[in-house]
DNA sequence: GCCAAAATCATCCGAAATGATGACGACAGA
DNA sequence: TCTGTCGTCATCATTTCGGATGATTTTGGC
């Protein structure tokens, strides 16, 4: 950005100096004032649209994520305690993981949906999620899910 | 676009009207040409670069890249392809991986939340998933997310 | 310039999910 | 035996999603 700037002020620098001098070149000539302007204005739009687009580039903000490494998944029990998720609710996280609806989990379970809406709704609050997308994905980051 | 065209021309003409009649006020003062044409520079520089920002449409993405401690992710663009999963739809089943509600990834892509449910919608078709939380499941299979 | 694809926005409606509570039985440990 | 946790189930209100459709604008390639 800095070095746009420079650039920037830097040909203005020059144009500057080459507008003086053709200053005095077409200031004889009739109607030099129209052609003067009228090539500074094309000159400044010409550079400001080329401003305009160097700053307005995509800027790609490259930010790093943490992810857990391990290829042999191992449960992270020590954060399941400190969470106080249990086995039940840990085992419904794992089916919304997999895509499943509460009905679904339900059906797998033998239990009604009424108990699985129960249970996700305790494990998102433990996990602070608000939707099961976010729970899984607040899951992943706490080793509960592979 | 044809009518930033269409604008930028009104603007000017509206603009070469007004310098002209400014030439006739500063042409008796000193020095009226140096200022005369510093005028018209800054108002074709300002224009040009709000002419350059219309034109490009502030685009400022962020782009998270996961700096895994193992196989960096490298997406499948082949599936893609095959898929028919357009940028904007991978873009938008990113952010629902994410965690995100329809409300709030409208919001980090500044457009309205129907925009991405339609996008939502055709990314699940094209998947096969009837809810998020599986298209993201059926996302990681097929390479399209991390 | 023209055309197809992509992106945008909208509306309607039903289904699914979420939040907030309350309740009841089983069971383990103090 | 009493207490606390867990698992189970339910109701009600609200929010979020998903499906179906139609429309307009932008983009990109020819």
């Amino acid at each position: 950005m800095k070095r746009h700037v420079l650039i920037y002020g830097l040909v203005g620098g020059i144009l500057i100096t080459l507008l003086k001098w053709t200053e005095y070149r077409f200031l004889v000539i009739e109607h030099s004032l129209e052609i003067y302007g009228g090539l500074t204005a094309v000159t400044f739009a010409v550079l400001g649209i080329w401003l305009g687009l160097k700053l307005t580039r995509q800027k790609i903000v490259v930010k790093e994520v943490p992810v857990a490494a391990g290829e042999p998944f191992v449960l992270n029990e020590r954060k399941q305690e400190d969470l106080g998720i249990t086995r039940r609710e840990l085992e419904v996280l794992e089916l919304i993981a997999q895509g499943m609806s509460n009905r679904e989990i339900a059906g797998k379970l033998y239990v009604s949906e009424n108990t699985v809406k129960t249970h996700s709704s305790r494990v998102f609050d433990k996990l602070g999620a608000r939707r099961r997308t976010q729970a899984v994905q607040l899951g992943k980051e706490f080793g509960l899910l592979p």
